[in-house]
This record gives C-alpha cells, sequence and structure tokens, in this order.
DNA sequence: CCGTATCCATTCCGATACTG
DNA sequence: CAGTATCGGAATGGATACGG
C-alpha cells in the first residue's frame, strides 16, 4: 500500500534526477568518487556509514551507470569504483550543493573544506585543474540554446 | 540506536546541504516554488504527495529559512509560502539538476518539460528572464577566486 | 580487506478520516 | 481550502557477526 512514488516517467528533468539521486547518501559518494576515493573502505572510512547499506548504494549507482567497477588497480581480487561520463556529469550539482553551503549553512568566517585535489593519475580532470593556484570553481548561469524536444509545464 | 546521523557539523559544505535538502521531496517542492508556486493546494496537487508529508516538508523548509510564509495574497486566512533570499540560491542546483536529468536520464528525442513561465508578478526574476525568446538557462564553470577561511580535506 | 547477511530501531511515506 | 491525526507498510540506517 504505501508503495513509494517513482518519479521515472516523470516528464520534469529534475524529478528524474531527485529520483536517482536525492536520498542521503548518492551524493556524498559521487563527491568521494570526485576526490579520487576508489575502494569501498575508503569510502566507508570517508562517510562513516554502514558497510551493508554502503555496499547497496554503491549497487545502486552502478546499476544507473553513474559508477562502474573495474579489477582492482592494486593486486587485490576486489573492485574498484570510479565514474562514469554520466557520473562525471554530476560536476556542476556537487559544486553548486558545495557553493550554496559555503555561503548559506556556515557562520561567518567558519572554517570549511575544499574541494580536494586527485591523489593518483586516474580521470575526473575538472577537479584536478584548482590545485596549482588558490582559485576554486564556481557555476554560473550562461545562455543556451532552446533545447529540442520540450514540452511545457510542470 | 539507528539515530539517523547528522551531518551538519561536517566541515563538507556539500554533507551539509545534502542533510538540508537531500530528501525526496525538498527539492522538488523549491523547484515548484520557483515556478511561481505559492499555496498549499499547489503544492500538493502538484507533487501528488501526502498532505501530512507535505506540511512536514514546508514546516522544515520554513524553520529552515529556505520558504517563508505571508499572510496570504488573497483573502483566505491561509498562509502562502515563498523562497527567502537563501532558497533563491539554490536555483543553479535545481538549474543543475535539470540538465542532468536532461542529458541522462531521457531517451533520445524523449519530451521532457521545460523551466515554467512565471503566472503572477512575484520575484524569482531568474527564471522569468527565460520567457519571451527560445532561450534555456545552463550552468557552466568559472574560475572565482579563493574562498576565505577553507581548509583542507573532505 | 571486501563484502554479505541478519537483526532491529527509526524514519519515510501514502491513504484516509477528520476539523475548522 | 488548509491543514492535523492516525494508521500501516516500506525503506533507511546502524551494529554487529560472518565468510572469502
Amino acid at each position: 500500500m504505501a508503495q513509494r512514488k517513482t518519479l521515472q516517467g516523470n516528464a520534469c528533468p529534475v524529478a528524474r534526477s531527485v529520483d536517482v539521486m536525492g536520498d542521503r547518501w548518492a551524493l556524498l559518494i559521487v563527491r568521494d568518487a570526485f576526490d579520487g576515493l576508489r575502494r569501498f573502505g575508503e569510502f566507508q572510512r570517508s562517510l562513516g556509514m554502514a558497510k551493508n547499506i554502503l555496499a547497496d548504494r554503491l549497487r545502486k549507482l552502478v546499476a544507473q551507470g553513474i559508477l562502474e567497477t573495474s579489477p582492482g588497480a592494486d593486486g587485490s581480487a576486489y573492485q574498484d569504483y570510479a565514474l562514469t561520463a554520466k557520473g562525471q556529469a554530476l560536476f556542476p550539482v556537487i559544486v553548486g550543493l558545495r557553493q550554496w553551503g559555503e555561503q548559506n549553512l556556515f557562520a561567518p568566517g567558519e572554517p570549511h573544506s575544499v574541494l580536494k585535489e586527485r591523489s593518483s593519475g586516474a580521470p575526473v580532470p575538472a577537479l584536478v585543474v584548482r590545485a596549482q593556484d588558490g582559485r576554486a570553481l564556481a557555476p554560473v548561469m550562461t545562455w543556451v540554446e532552446k533545447l529540442p524536444g520540450s514540452t511545457d509545464s510542470t
């Protein structure tokens, strides 16, 4: 009865995105993946979450094509988890949340973490760029052409 | 025991934002508020959600300073809900989710809704701008100066 | 070290009935 | 119309214990 209402099939792209990413952990896992985290244990320590639900979220993110597994960069028999192109495309969302939080959820002068520099040599290029000097990445609005296939309302 | 772990106090701005906005409905309510929705019933019809949890979410969003109530623009004795400046600052996040959804959650050519034009004359200026011609708003990355009070790591 | 499985409490959410 | 009250089912999340 109290079936959870799926928002897929909804005509609004925001609704579909929320359906996929709108939970407590998905976005934080993706954030950590942008920071270069790859291993189960790294995510688990970083997020301090129970292993069973981490496993569940990783599975869902892989099923959604946001993360993909590879056979373990070091010798270990286990998986590495890395962002796909679809996952990397979430970068503006992460940055948007980061900046909103910085500007609205911190007391003036209260210290906060910054975008982390990649530790290994893998993809995620957008983030690496920041490292050398003190500048940070910010989303701004710009004009683009109308997108095809649009209908109206909600 | 299974106390929900609060992410406030976390040094990462993304975590704090997720703690506030990372649930199924908060972002969709804010999206509707950007579309000009103001009344309880409007949100309820638009989102198709149960009235009790809508009431709960509206209360929490007001408590967070994201929405604010005013005594009802028409005669009615009830509340209007409108975005505060803090709520309007979520605009890049909404747009980011929208675009990610458009590009990654829709089949090629599948129709989707577009940003709705404001119906009344209230604030939310950023969205109104779009109406006249066919252009849409998109987030892009740009460089900004280093933000003050930053420490390191997640 | 990487997960899976089990258990349990809490929270979420939908349906409905009810009040003013 | 704008909520509140209550209910029950489902999902979430934490704490282990366990096996590869």
